[in-house]
DNA sequence: CGAAAGTATGAAACCGTTTACATACACAGC
DNA sequence: GCTGTGTATGTAAACGGTTTCATACTTTCG
């Protein structure tokens, strides 16, 4: 509760004193420093942050902002924000869940004033007005947009060449029959595979229109749902896109559940590479991406965007999604997934930084 | 970049009026007031945060701060923290990864002025100074805190009895040479499941003290080395209780590694019940904590204690843990685990709210 | 010895709000 | 025509810091 006027009193100094002291600014004699310093520690002084954001015009703090906080991908993607933030002294501003613009404008007015910059992921439509808004007095990066805004930076995953070989893969295995399971419609990653599964068919002389197409929402019980669609259809597709590991998940359990076995009586492939893949039965066959190291890029993004200002010009850039073979595609011929990783008696692996 | 006096200069009206526009505080004349609507929007107005929470002491903002941001459990605590605070209206401001009491006390210090309450993580000796200086400004509630502060509220999960739980769920399995892989020394949830562990011991009339114990980290590959550590004791132990999932994950894969059966040749049981543990081969059984919940409690808590100012005493909650009983520990006779839950044509379970 | 340069500190303006208090006006009741 | 009551708005003082500029006191040096 004490304030800087507080301990420039007791001190017997100016608050100007006082504030050059904790911002060992210019020199301060040192034995005033150190009286100061005293008293401060004696009536447990801190300086109000609210305060000095308010002078500064700097929170060293960054606004995230995020359509929803469900799933390992995004808090990975936290992850990833908070540990390069740190490393750079920053906090972070967390608000999440918005499931309309209008939910998204309060929630950046309320930042603002409170955010050095904004780091917004899947930004839609109904968000564009916020984003524009923000963008004019802090700098901010979009994560995976839907569309690219004028002078933003932004970083997204290769959704559509990582979907297509996926595809290029079960296609290679010799399927012709390839069902895909949808994210929710509307949203970026999910039409940027679905148009990397198309791709990939149309390459291969197949017809995308004549393929199954299942709509999903990223969620396993989509997948369980999809399976059981899957499993009545006939001619009965050989393989399955599904377009994220959650709903690959629910396929695998469906599939099971009505005895098929995975792959030899349906091949299955993922998307993200969730921590989980590996040690599915059998382990599945997906695309990584590195959702922690995206947070990450984002962060870097954000500092050269801060230290440029106005004059820095908008980065965009994509990050890799690789095909990881495991079984469930019927390709791998041997090992269990987890060991094949495992191996080298250095244990198991972790996916790091980078 | 417009601030309220620019507002109040284009309308033609005083600061204050603006102000009680946009609070709707007292009554205004509606001319008027839709007069400053229409500048401040023309203008782009957004009121400062910073300034705001300066004059009204109110930041509409909770702090969290974790030791770590590693593995599934803390990101669904965060996920639980999130989702109650935007039910209340409130931002969370994130710290997380602090090493030693020094990175505590100056993210704390970073956070004051920011936040209206704190909710600290696992809280230890090094951070209590923090805890205690920052508990004088603003309420805080405290997750699994190793010890209890005088004045927070504080949430807890019954890991003795879970432990306890899990053990003589072995003990009555028949088995009497059980081992305990524990998690890092010092942490609280590790100590209290190890004196759960002990304790289910000694009720079966079984000397703990004669137990393989192997310290861990709560890692997945401590999980793995204590597997070989096991397979290369003489008498091999029957079963194991891994104190978290993540290092039961690491066993299965030594087990398997090594060609043992689980539970034929050995019995295994986690702690935390991640996503991940009823999909593993075979499905674990383990110790079932709602971390989301836990999150979602601390809010709630937080929520009481900001209304109750410096009045309100401190509530103490405990959480349940509840064993889950699957297939690593040998006693389901059917059923794939998964299954098991899944069944019933609703599709998939998911760990919602409460 | 006096001017110039350097060091240590204080006074006060400012950051962008909220809010207690004062003011101004309209209208009712006597 | 006063006084009393509402309503609508303005004035100015916080809130807790940072920072520019001014001031006072030492040194240094020609």
């Amino acid at each position: 509760m004490a304030t800087i006027r507080d301990v420039a009193r007791v001190a017997g100094v100016s608050i100007a004193t006082v504030s050059r002291v904790f911002n060992n600014h210019t020199l301060v004699n040192p034995e005033t420093a150190s009286r100061v310093l005293e008293v401060a520690s004696q009536l447990e002084y801190w300086p109000n942050g609210a305060a000095q954001s308010l002078t500064t015009r700097r929170t060293h703090t960054l606004g995230v902002m995020l359509p929803e906080l469900f799933g390992e991908f995004y808090s990975e993607v936290i992850r990833g924000i908070d540990r390069e933030s740190r490393a750079h002294d920053y906090q972070i501003l967390l608000s999440s869940s918005h499931s309309n613009g209008e939910e998204v404008l309060i929630a950046g007015r309320a930042m603002l004033g409170r955010i050095d910059g904004l780091i917004m992921m899947a930004p839609d439509e109904a968000s564009i007005e916020t984003v524009e808004r923000v963008r004019r007095r802090v700098p901010v990066v979009l994560l995976n947009p839907r569309i690219e805004v004028e002078g933003c930076c932004s970083v997204a995953f290769e959704n559509f060449s990582g979907a297509r070989a996926a595809v290029e893969h079960l296609v290679g295995l010799g399927h012709n029959d390839i069902a895909l399971i949808t994210g929710p419609q509307g949203n970026v990653d999910a039409e940027e595979r679905a148009r990397g599964f198309r791709r990939a068919l149309a390459d291969a002389g197949l017809d995308p229109d004549a393929a199954l197409v299942i709509p999903g929402d990223f969620r396993e019980s989509a997948g369980y749902e999809a399976g059981v669609a899957i499993l009545a259809r006939r001619p009965r597709p050989t393989a399955v896109f599904a377009a994220n590991d959650c709903m690959a998940v629910g396929l695998l359990a469906a599939l099971r559940a009505a005895g098929r076995r995975v792959p030899r009586d349906i091949a299955v492939v993922g998307f993200d590479d969730i921590a989980m893949a590996a040690y599915l039965n059998p382990p599945l066959t997906t695309v990584r991406v590195d959702a922690c190291g995206l947070g990450q890029q984002a962060v870097e993004l954000m500092m050269g965007a801060m230290e440029a200002g106005a004059t820095g010009g908008s980065v965009r850039q994509l990050l890799p999604a690789v095909l990881t073979v495991r079984q469930s595609c019927g390709a791998a011929s041997a090992g269990t997934g987890y060991l094949e990783e495992a191996a080298g008696g250095a244990g198991p692996v972790r996916r790091g930084r980078k």
